[in-house]
DNA sequence: GGCGTTGTTCGATAGTTGTCGAACAAGGGT
DNA sequence: ACCCTTGTTCGACAACTATCGAACAACGCC
């Protein structure tokens, strides 16, 4: 079953921002750009795996992430140069940690 | 009735991508952006002026805009420079009407 | 005062989404 | 071959959300 994996510019804005407008899937993308690849188990946000996983798929089809299979785990990275080009500034604004709560 | 316009540093990040990652909304916005302050009035987007309310009041939740009472009607600002600073180039990479659909 | 304009609020409804457990699939090791 | 680990998929369910029409409120004007 193929990753399906959209071409950035096809993906709405409206979708790449839904997708970042989830707790879980922002701690997520936080983590990937800390720390680059890692394993879809490496993210125990106090979901079960079948909600982690249902995560990543929004994710990788809003275009944020990458997949690629590595034995018996799979290997999450962010697209972060096709973010940072077609949205400079994005995940810039919205990784950095913030104060409030 | 007051208007409940939230400290933008006490609004949770994902609530503010939450507010923008809806077509109706980011239209108001890119309105807001380009026509500096407007009547709620017009913005017809092809949806009912309850419909409408309800999208400003999102907006307004969200700490992305303000609103002040003008007579009969009510005009609405982008709260640009406070959003600037706290998420510089979040709004620059999502007001650009982008090539997509 | 009465009327039209402009918005908000109130149900109601349909669709979307986050969450879970359980079942399933694919690999690697022993 | 067996099993354990790692993920995905499948209902199911609850919560949220976008949408509408209708009722209501506030204001200006004639």
């Amino acid at each position: 079953m193929e990753p399906h994996e959209p071409d950035l510019t096809a993906v709405p804005v409206t979708s790449v921002l839904a997708a970042l407008a989830d707790d879980v899937r922002l701690q997520i993308v936080r983590a990937l750009a800390e720390g680059g690849e890692a394993a879809c188990g490496s993210f125990d946000f106090g979901v079960s795996k079948a909600t982690r996983s249902h995560h990543l798929k929004v994710l990788r089809e809003a275009g944020l992430t990458r997949t690629r299979a590595a034995g018996t785990s799979r290997l999450v990275r962010l697209r972060r140069d096709e973010l940072d080009t077609l949205y400079p500034g994005l995940l810039d604004a919205v990784l950095t940690e913030h104060p409030p709560a």
